[in-house]
DNA sequence: ACTGAAATCTCCATTGT
DNA sequence: ACAATGGAGATTTCAGT
């Protein structure tokens, strides 16, 4: 017998998701509100497996969060700026003490390590330029072990979505 | 009289939030099916008032979306790439065309205008680079009026986050 | 796996303070 | 402007196919 080609014997699960996945995503990711009914008519399905498939989805992590997008010109956070930072010493442990940092920092919407001449790239949220002058000389430069900073600063929202269009 | 400062006479409606709405803005965006009665549970308070001050914050554009975000590396779009664009021309007519071509590409998520050599930084998301040289040359570069465009390839997602910390 | 229906819980308008 | 109440509608579970 062949076992392993048995699916029973596979630890970890393979996330496979149908077109009737991909259409529950598609719908909640525009709305995550959307009410099961809602979906399962739009997909003429009943409610049962519609329920069923958002359940897998949430349990398996291709569902990682239902949030609240606000609109941040409105909560005084109007101001981004795309920060890239390089590190001088680039051990395992100066990474780590980094990135410990970076997650305590609460004007630190995203980062990312990337390739280049900078090691990381971060997207930061404040009130304005004052605020920016405060996160930047106060917390990002007083990083133990911070290299080179550089600002470049967002004019314009041109395009913000969450939704990703498969196949 | 001192019709100005009158209130009633601003047709442009100042929104003001105050500490319990930030605090109901703080539980959604952690989790937007949130129910009115958990967060009124916690901001001690009932759900009539959570559930006003929420529709209040939605007609106000405060709250602009109730996304679902999903896990970008379980369904195939997990190379994130960041894409800097110059035009030739920056007329104000070029700048419109650019905007429309850039909202229609599915595989941009964001864009926006910034300081810089560049005129726009874009985030692309794809399958693997194959998928990207394909998004690269017969999308992005067979833009009519693209100028430069540079590549800034994502290795690891440091942080990711929707919360604003208020205050 | 999907359907249909029943049970539980949430929303939301009304009423009262 | 907030609390309490009850009907409408949603989620979620369970039987059946």
């Amino acid at each position: 017998m062949n076992k392993v080609n048995k699916k029973e014997d596979t630890t970890i699960q393979e996330i496979l998701l149908d077109e009737k996945d991909y259409a529950i995503l598609h719908l909640l990711q525009q709305n995550a509100r959307t009410t099961v009914k809602e979906i399962a008519d739009k997909i003429h399905l009943s409610t049962t497996p519609v329920h069923e498939r958002i359940k897998r989805m949430e349990a398996s992590g291709v569902i990682k969060q239902y949030a609240t997008i606000v609109d941040n010109t409105k909560v005084k956070k109007g101001l981004m700026v795309i920060c890239y930072v390089s590190l001088k010493q680039h051990s395992k442990n100066a990474g780590v003490k980094f990135i410990k940092v970076i997650n305590e920092l609460n004007e630190i919407i995203e980062c990312y390590s990337i390739s280049g001449e900078f090691d990381f790239m971060l997207k930061v949220m404040c009130e304005d330029m004052n605020a920016y002058y405060d996160f930047h000389v106060n917390k990002l430069s007083s990083i133990e072990n911070i290299g080179h900073v550089q600002s470049v600063f967002v004019m314009g929202v041109i395009k913000q979505t969450h939704q990703l269009v498969y196949g």
